[in-house]
DNA sequence: TGTACATCAGTGAACGCGCGTTCACTGATGTAC
DNA sequence: TGTACATCAGTGAACGCGCGTTCACTGATGTAC
């Protein structure tokens, strides 16, 4: 192996490692939520000794900031994913909807109840910042054959688009991203809570309907 | 005190110390977030120790399943007193508005991300769906100058409406209420999480612009 | 190729912490005659 | 009204638990000559 290669045996062993804990994390997550996760008891599962994980994380925020960092990314890439293959705003709809089902847990970590005393840094605005771009301009482009209203929101935003800061996006387009975003986040939200358990009627129905009251 | 009286000083004291104890734990609850409930923290607070709440509360468990009871109950008789003072369907969506903002956690700990490893017991339900009959009634009431299509949701409804049991509402009522729900839940679960920081525009102008695009 | 050294993954013991919960007990408050 | 008894709120000690995190150490893996 070359000197300068970077991935030397040590660190892809280190990234494997890496890997696993997060994977067990994730796991973790899923079966008792967020705000359950322990650092000890990944360790356990991996059949190592507690104190081994601080080699590859310093502390229990830094694992929690990863796996944000993991969900935002992995939705980012999904949604550009989409969008590259030239999906409509429907598709990234579609899109959104399959990978909050595919793992609730994840979805809620970012979306859902805050972690108590857990601050998200930096970074992993900026992701959620590509989110919303990405969506903002399959918005864009959906806008002549959307059948909601953007008025007065638009107006609103017109006069308060400090936000998506740099993006050129109308405010017409903005409008109809947050009303996207809102009203698909609250079908998801709700479904992946548990609270249309009961109710013996299908969510996805729901969805499309929200959907196709969006887009016409 | 007349010997029949069920309030004695005793009963009466009871009640004070419970309300009390619940009291701090809603401050508890604000702060750090519901997982992070402690028994013993309360008592500390309130300048006993831990065990005396065993005196009024069996467990951690029953304290919290108190705290989701009562802010059901406090969402009901809020949009039940709305509904007997005339309040039409905005008015019982600026009622859920203002229920929400007075306590975000209260509302999160109702509809947002479930408390990991709690089970909510029976009659909580039942509150929760004397709130949906409120709403439902509201909507029934508000279908002829609706805005919001309620089809092809109607039609999935009529035949899968097991849920609101023995209530008798038309499929397009319900058909209103699950979009009038979610819609107003994404706005404000969103708002409420502070995923709207940031952006520099007004959450009210939303929600709005939300309950205009369903009632026209 | 072989040896000397440096790097680094992982261990086990330990610290202090706060948690939920049980238990035997004290002392005040209410009840019965 | 006064005394004997029962009720019950609250305490302090204790149990076992799992947590995050630090530290000195072992042993394996890689590096340099």
């Amino acid at each position: 192996m070359a000197k300068s290669d970077p991935t030397t045996p040590r660190e892809r062993y280190r990234t494997q490692v890496r890997a696993e804990v997060m994977e067990r994390a994730w796991e973790q997550i899923a079966t008792a939520g967020a705000s359950a996760l322990s650092l000890n008891a990944i360790a356990k599962q991996m059949g190592m000794s507690g104190p081994a994980l601080y080699r590859y994380f310093a502390n229990r925020d830094e694992l929690i900031t990863e796996l944000v960092r993991e969900a935002y990314r992995s939705l980012a890439d999904t949604l550009r994913a989409a969008a590259d293959d030239g999906a409509d705003l429907a598709g990234l709809a579609h899109a959104l909807r399959d990978w909050a089902l595919a793992d609730p847990q994840r979805y809620l970590l970012v979306y859902g109840t805050p972690v108590p005393g857990y601050q998200a840094p930096e970074d992993t605005t900026a992701i959620s910042q590509e989110i919303m771009a990405t969506l903002v301009d399959a918005c864009a482009i959906a806008l002549p054959t959307a059948t909601t209203p953007t008025e007065p929101l638009g107006a609103h935003l017109a006069t308060h688009r400090t936000w998506a800061a740099g993006h050129p996006a109308p405010p017409e387009a903005l409008a109809l991203f947050l009303t996207f975003w809102t009203r698909l986040h609250g079908v998801l939200s709700l479904e992946l809570a548990g609270h249309f358990t009961g109710m013996r009627f299908d969510p996805a129905v729901l969805f499309e309907a929200e959907l196709a009251a969006l887009l016409g």
